[in-house]
DNA sequence: CTAGGTGCAAATAATTTGCAGAGGC
DNA sequence: GCCTCTGCAAATTATTTGCACCTAG
């Protein structure tokens, strides 16, 4: 929750400065990677050689306290420490050869550790998931194509590819939506989100081309948040379900059910992580999905005052697209 | 690959019979759950105070290597080590109050370590996943309502929930494929394959009903096999895309791909474990469903012979179910 | 007889702690 | 001056190893 790189900011017991402690603290921070207590000892020792192994043992065990440091086991039988002021609770590939980890995200089995847990009773707070194997650059010998890259431009890169993608099943949602519905003022509220849609599409992608001007290789750089959700975008089964026949009613609910699950996935994800770009996009775009959802639930609110609740799908397919036209 | 309970097969380098090993690999086969090398040698003392800590060290070591027992790695600084003749690979709930630890199985969840791993070209060998928290036992004061039983039935028991919720799936889309289905071939085999599922069907719910027998709770255990496709079995999409509108040709197609989707899901789980009653299950559903695999694709063959290749699908929904009544 | 198994004590390895002195407020 | 930080050395914890002895094949 605090913990930013700000190290004004960091005084979990209202400790005293301290030199010695800055001076790991910075030497911890200046290191990426996944640090044992000994690779810090040894990477101060050449600074300044009076910090005793003690201190360091101590002050690591401050900066998990505070927050800036996070205690990981790789099964080594000693611990290793990470940063933490971003992206917390990311997963692990660890290779079991030359001992280095790389970093994912993934809200698809996020969401299955949940529904374990509540199916458990269980009370979860933190979980582990380590991949241990061989990567590819031990298994073929010679260096990928890319390196992994900074973290926050990929948290970036990933959070705008799902938001262009829900952008864009929106945006055929809403259309098709349009052309299917009757009465007259819901057409109207679709075809409008239909078109600030299409004004949202381009801004991102405006916002995406940016992002890549700033690392010429980022989209080739690997996936770090997968979500399963991204492939098609959070409206493309609601868009998919609109061509086996709906009613007015029942298309405005399909909409305030795609635009809940977008805006709570959004919501949820940009809560988690400390500032960055990608936490902005996503919590931007999840305002954004608030207020599509409270204008649908109006709308189908005003509509069943209108008509009376109506449950009765209109025929399938082409009759409906017919009447549109 | 080894490692039956049966441990006169367990010899790993042509060890020596010998009474001390024994005596501890007994002792650690009695009880179940997580043990530290440290609650092993208590357990191991009080039938013998002469065994030495160096002993039931290079026990634990030589079971480990045997494939009797997995070192397991809950971030307490010291390794716990578990049975292993059964259910590889299984994952963790732990309690980080009463310090116990819960198995289960998703999966769902390795489905999505084994992509992440290929979008990564990392060549993954096993995979942890331990979800922390406080288990119901520990947060509400009382004894949950029925403990977890026994791996063995548990397994069995989610094995024919799953093989029957399949077997469910499959008579509703064969029924309903050969309601749709105009060539009189075609149907034959839908009506065939209707009533073959059918009756596996009710000797599925048979043999359920005998292992409720076996434990009169273990219907009201928790899950141990999460796994998403169960719910509605691993048909019911294709059943309900039937209702889409497919010709004779698609019909077949679709029951191509959900026999194999099934026969890969069954084969996958069933070859991953020891002997065991759920095992059994798994291999034996895998096979029938590998033979409907088999027909299917006979069957399509000679349809597309007979008929020529026909991609347009028959039109939506009622003109088809009219036609062949 | 001999390779492998066993006990004991000592070694290791990561980490923690007691204590006396140093340093910031 | 007080309270916390720091260094050093000793302690602790989990696990491994060297070595002499024992035992089954």
């Amino acid at each position: 929750m605090t913990t930013l790189p700000d190290l004004t900011r960091l005084k979990p017991t209202g400790g005293k400065r301290s030199s010695k402690r800055e001076q790991i603290v910075n030497v911890f921070l200046r290191q990426e990677g996944h640090l044992s207590a000994d690779d810090l000892v040894d990477l101060i020792r050449r600074e300044d050689h009076r910090i005793s192994r003690a201190t360091v043992y101590r002050t690591l065990q401050w900066m998990v306290d505070a927050g800036i440091a996070r205690k990981v086991d790789f099964g080594e039988g000693r611990f290793r420490f990470e940063h933490s002021y971003r992206q917390p609770r990311h997963f692990h590939l660890i290779c079991t050869n030359c001992h280095r980890s790389s970093e994912f995200l993934s809200s698809d089995i996020e969401a299955l550790i949940e529904e374990i847990s509540a199916a458990r009773s269980f009370a979860a707070a933190q979980s582990v998931v380590q991949i241990y194997g061989t990567c590819e650059e031990c298994r073929t010998g010679r260096h990928p194509a890319v390196d992994e890259g900074h973290k926050d431009l990929l948290f970036a890169r990933d959070a705008l590819r799902i938001a262009i993608a829900t952008e864009r099943s929106g945006l055929e949602f809403y259309t098709r939506a349009a052309r299917l519905t009757r009465d007259g003022r819901g057409r109207k509220v679709f075809d409008d989100l239909a078109a600030e849609e299409k004004e949202h599409l381009s801004k991102l992608e405006t916002r995406y081309n940016e992002l890549l001007q700033r690392d010429p290789q980022l989209e080739s750089r690997p996936t770090f948040l997968f979500f399963k959700g991204a492939a098609n975008g959070l409206f493309a089964e609601g868009a998919e379900r609109l061509l086996k026949g709906v009613n007015d009613q029942q298309a405005l609910m399909m909409g305030i059910r795609c635009e809940r699950g977008s805006h709570r996935f959004f919501k949820k994800y940009g809560e988690r992580f400390e500032d960055s770009e990608g936490k902005q996009i996503f919590l931007e775009f999840a305002d954004e999905e608030r207020q599509h959802l409270e204008l649908l639930i109006r709308e189908y609110r005003a509509l069943v005052k209108r008509q009376g609740r109506v449950r009765r799908p209109r025929r399938h397919g082409a009759p409906a697209a017919r009447a549109a036209r």
